[in-house]
DNA sequence: CCATTTTATTGACCGAGGTCAATGACTTTG
DNA sequence: CAAAGTCATTGACCTCGGTCAATAAAATGG
């Protein structure tokens, strides 16, 4: 458990400020479009002032980020349900249906435009997509430790096969994104995973050379 | 051969026009980087106006598009020195080499993340990067087709496969743009893809189930 | 050669993201 | 409790990408 701060009058208003942000913007990017909200009708909607909301935000997609940081809960959540599939090939394919689940129910191909366009932007530096400390990392990297034990899962550093594979992931996610959700995210992104980037991970017997 | 068609003032007039800002524009890129470079900037060192700019481009960033769209040239001149590789394989190492090279020398991650955020964003639809039509696809799906017949390269569509090969080198292109380019884009581009995408390609003798 | 139509060009203007010096509410110190 | 210090808050202001009605220059056609 945490430690309990004495909260300040100060840290308490401060705190209900930005919550009061948050909230507001989230409700209007849900009933309007990220693009249609304007910081203005965000502040005044929560009633304070434009400054205000630089103050606990840098940029206008911030706030797309403190949502997407949900998404490593989520994971930790399904971790048992995913970890009772027998072994490791078919916690991958759970793994990537409860991504593209998420994906697909709570973020959509718009807000994930939003974090890349926001990730690529020139000085900005809070990493969050290329971070090793990711449940994402975590959980998969495992799945693969264990499948390399049981010689289901080729060789090689779990690590660097768990960012390999989540790569190529991303790489459709940007197609997704590009091609304003005509593919189909469940459908095209299961195919994808199972007929071409599982097949890297899969132990072969050695060939002739 | 082209028929040449008889340009009048006119036409003649804006292709200089459009001439002028485009070479302002990329030398003043060059020179301070695409965010540091204003429209008025831009046109104000092509002696014309604002106004002008956009009866050329449809945005700041279409810019960048027009240096894009030479990597088909490109590609197509390196098609001969990639199929003189003796099989399949050895063809998508040199096709990516010349790809990994030429992304190197002459976009740079900033580029690509331009190049993203332009084919992201809302209401925007010149599909240059998911375009079946690319040399790209075209070059790529033949070397599958071949080695499929050689059995070197598994069985399945080649433009799919071709397809699902690019996007993982867009995850990775897009990772590269993330991490501001402290990816090394040769060494760890050429790492992923021979260790990871292409054994995706590998025809591999069934496994017992 | 003049009248009409077409189209490249212009630049004032707009909207919106982001900045920052000034303010004042709260906290700490003596 | 008063003075000094801290820090959340404010909103006028700036910059810049993008728009568009008006204009000017060229093409057309009679």
């Amino acid at each position: 458990m945490v430690e309990k701060p004495p909260l300040s009058k100060r840290k308490l208003q401060a705190r209900e400020t930005r919550k009061r942000i948050l909230e507001s913007a989230l409700s209007l990017f849900r009933e309007k479009g990220f693009d249609q909200v304007s910081i203005d009708e965000i502040t005044s909607a929560a009633g304070v002032s434009k400054g205000s909301f630089y103050t606990y935000f840098q940029t206008k997609s911030d706030i797309i980020i403190e949502e997407f940081r949900l998404i490593d809960d989520y994971y930790q959540k399904k971790e048992s349900a995913i970890m009772r599939s027998p072994e490791a090939v078919s916690r991958l394919i759970a793994f990537t249906k409860y991504q593209l689940d998420y994906i697909h129910k709570n973020l959509g191909f718009r807000t994930l435009s939003i974090l890349y366009i926001n990730q690529m932007s020139a000085f900005y530096d809070q990493k969050i997509l290329a971070n090793r400390e990711r449940t994402l990392v975590r959980l998969v990297s495992k799945i693969i430790a264990d499948g390399q034990a049981s010689e289901h899962i080729r060789q090689g550093d779990p690590i660097e096969l768990a960012e390999w594979m989540n790569r190529c992931m991303r790489g459709f996610f940007l197609d997704w994104a590009i091609s304003k959700g005509s593919l189909d995210i469940r459908k095209d992104g299961m195919r994808f995973f199972s007929e071409f980037v599982l097949p890297a991970l899969i132990a072969h017997p050695a060939r002739q050379s």
